[in-house]
DNA sequence: CCCTTGTCTCGATGGATGTCGAAACAGCAG
DNA sequence: CTGCTGTTTCGACATCCATCGAGACAAGGG
């Protein structure tokens, strides 16, 4: 249902360039939105972090206090935002994080002089 | 008031390398849901790619189908998420992108091999 | 075959959020 | 001082969202 409108390819238009189309918007936005909640930025480190690049759902429920159909919801709402992939192999489902996404981010918040802050 | 506990300084770990403490994920968090909304996101990317850099409300009420309150109110969310900055000169007020803030949210999100496709 | 474990979907609920109109505040021009 | 324009705050409402419990689906082991 739904790809999310985004493709990852030519998105990486930095912001501060020109303004950013009605249509453009409401893409990145879906993507930010996904980001916008501490428990899916957890989530999200949690498997980016994770030894391999991926992470089966049995080790993150571990480590939050949520109940196990809101972290599978999280993680739906993740992958509906194309961050994340799902793999089922066996009995365990394996999320890794889809990297071209987060470059892609990156660059539209990009401002050009990136992380020189002393610079001038 | 109520600084929004983001410092710009040591926060460009990106969250690719080890998982997010739950007062990091909050704090970005707040700044991703301030960015999670088209309007808010088109907001931003006129002001940042307006002459200058810095763009007073009369400018932006013009473009959007929104009522005057409700783009003060996406402008304050931004001010508070620390991405802008407004300033009153005379009748108007001009706001301007805050640099390092975007500059940090991309170090975030920077996998580390960021925008070089042909990779290393 | 049934049972256990892991994961997702469904339905419901309390709280957060976007939007508006009306009103208040801040400057500027008569 | 009085009016006028630009901007924000206030109060209200509809909608969305995070969270949960209960149940369904998938895979493997007796």
């Amino acid at each position: 249902m739904s790809n999310q409108g985004w493709s990852t390819e030519g998105c990486c238009e930095p912001l501060v360039r020109e303004p950013l189309t009605a249509d453009r918007a409401a893409g990145l936005a879906r993507v930010f939105k996904a980001l916008g909640d501490p428990a899916r930025l957890r989530l999200l480190s949690l498997i980016a972090s994770h030894e391999g690049g991926e992470a089966c759902v049995c080790e993150l429920s571990g480590v939050f206090d949520l109940s196990g159909p809101t972290i599978s919801h999280h993680l739906k709402v993740l992958r509906e935002a194309g961050l994340i992939a799902g793999e089922r192999r066996g009995t365990w489902i394996y999320y890794r994080v889809l990297p071209d996404a987060l470059a892609g981010l990156a660059g539209v918040l990009d401002t050009g002089r990136a992380s020189v802050p002393a610079g001038r």
